[in-house]
DNA sequence: GGCAGTTGTCGAAGCGCTTCGACGGTTCGC
DNA sequence: GCGAACCGTCGAAGCGCTTCGACAACTGCC
């Protein structure tokens, strides 16, 4: 492996003149900069990134904690990552990967270690535990999340609460007067994440602004806990002719059960999911959806990384603004239904 | 921050002799290595992972290659990171997070810059052009796939032909004579990852062993993939009696196919699906499978990379016995039926 | 009792880079 | 035409660690 001071003999420069050629922070000539990059490309050199670590205190490296464990949302995790790790790189910066399961110490440990310059943790509770060794840090962080106390940390998710106003209005926009939330399983709500409590908080203030008759229920995964929901919904509220699904994985067997049912989406009862594009797309009925943007949120909270890094100002909470995509699956009712 | 040096002036020793308690490479008497130990927590010092890797040519950080795309098989390739970041872990490593996409020159560019100390890389392709690449690092590869020309280089993988064997010869000890392999979508076959062509060779290789009549069919994703796949192979082996499902993906829609034309599973025809567990048990019938051991493959991989830099023997190809457990989607069908 | 070997520690060099101050040579403003 | 400001480059220091050789103090052996 060639080093610098390989380059700087080969250009008949010193050392520092490479290494103004490579950062730019200091004019040089047209020609140097010509004969060094030549000799760059010739001898194949590239910088030792432990050394450049030791000598800028930068390592161009971000560290991503997220959530392995394997369960619901994968593919939302997954579309997180792959946001996240391809923003980085258009910044120049590579991702170390953590698990969440290593909790604290693990933070702590790359922190400490100057194995990265930033931090962006997935799957924020409600009182995350984290959240004091976060904020002891060198390093700063972004969660993708907002927990209760967040007064100084930057935070990105998509507003979840206007997320539910948008769905109850859509329903509403069309005539929809009776609608039923079927919620996150009661193990998010256990694991107080709080993008499920944001949810019903939304749902809840808008049935009341627009004076819906609405029921809400959790659901436990499987088809079983799609029957159970269901039923419960349709006593509480019976007539019902809309849902709210904030639950990917309730999605499908609650189709299943419908249709069983003999009831017809959208001519029986509309449906509203919150979930994935690609989710709402692959069930049998092309579902009205309000997208889980992972994309945009992974590459927002990159930025403010890097805002922070740069000492720019950042908002310290940014929720993305919900959009709705009208799809198949919901449809006007006359007022006779009202 | 403390360095070394703080440590070592709080103990009352020399920087090396820090080095060297923490190393473990030189034999330090008990007190002396208590009071360093005592200094270490106290100033809560975390060696700099920079300034390591520079004097030691040791980064401690694995790469991990996955392919980031967001499309089939994301549970598994999330089973295959997971497994990989932990058992790195374990081994006192980390994990850098790469995509597929950026191809040769990523792998080059953490080799180069000396970020890692090895890389494993997952959805090798058939004539990977990543190859001779891969052949130059100074540093050891370990890939999860089989490409053609793999001399040299350390591979892990499911044995996909014996796979396939099994699964036949669990059917034709059920009493199947007739059987249909449903396979990935063309787009698999396309990127030329081995692992279809492994599997087809096995299940074509046994079936003629067993003088089974057999007819095999790739099957492009959604219901209308599944449905012209199941028509195709209805056609071409009139009277099946069982299927070989490698294809996650086709599961559940070929399941409702089946249902809605009234054939039963396992009464009226048996399935063995090649898939991971949770989606074999999540199906409405509990499926008999063969697991694709994500997580084992990944350890292995680990493993193997650890072998490799501590310079100890390993095989340079790994193919896992694959093992099948029955569930409630075979049924023995008696002779009349042969 | 003398020599070889072990044990425990130290000091110094060096890993490959960035960055700061210095300095000679230009350019500019007036 | 003179000082100020800038341009382009160099040399040296230093980032925080590992590792090698040296060495003093023991231990054991014949």
């Amino acid at each position: 492996m060639p080093t610098i001071n390989d380059v700087a003999r080969a250009a008949g420069v010193s050392p520092s003149t490479v290494s103004y050629v490579l950062s730019g922070r200091r004019p040089i000539s047209a020609e140097t900069r010509a004969r060094v990059q030549a000799a760059i490309a010739e001898l194949g050199f590239h910088p030792h990134a432990g050394a450049r670590a030791l000598a800028s205190s930068k390592t161009n490296v971000l560290a991503l904690v997220a959530p392995l464990r394997v369960d619901v949302n994968v593919p939302v995790i997954m579309q997180f990552a792959t946001a996240v790790v391809t923003a980085a790189r258009s910044y120049n910066h590579d991702v170390l990967l953590l698990t969440k399961d290593e909790g604290t110490a693990g933070l702590e440990r790359v922190a400490h270690s100057t194995m990265v310059d930033a931090l962006i943790l997935m799957d924020i509770e409600r009182d995350d535990v984290r959240l004091p060794a976060i904020r002891r840090l060198k390093q700063p962080s972004v969660l993708i999340g907002l927990p209760v106390d967040h007064a100084g940390i930057a935070c990105v998710d998509l507003d979840f609460e206007a997320a539910a106003g948008l769905a109850l209005r859509h329903l509403a926009g069309h005539g929809h007067r009776r609608i039923g939330l079927v919620g996150p399983s009661p193990s998010v709500y256990r694991r107080q994440t709080t993008y499920a409590d944001r949810f019903l908080a939304g749902f809840l203030q808008v049935s009341g602004e627009l004076e819906l008759r609405t029921a809400t229920h959790p659901c436990e995964p499987g088809v079983d806990g799609a029957r159970a929901a269901l039923a419960d919904l349709d006593t509480e509220l019976p007539g019902l002719t809309a849902l709210v699904v904030h639950n990917e994985e309730a999605l499908r067997p609650l189709l299943d059960l419908l249709r069983a049912a003999g009831r017809r989406v959208p001519e029986d009862i509309s449906i509203v999911a919150v979930c994935p594009r690609d989710v709402a797309v692959a069930m049998p009925v092309n579902l009205t959806s309000i997208d889980i943007p992972a994309h945009d949120v992974g590459t927002l909270a990159v930025e403010t990384a890097m805002r922070l890094l740069d000492n720019r100002r950042v908002d310290f909470t940014r929720l993305l603004e919900p959009s709705l995509v009208e799809r198949d699956s919901c449809r006007e009712i006359g007022p006779s239904h009202r």
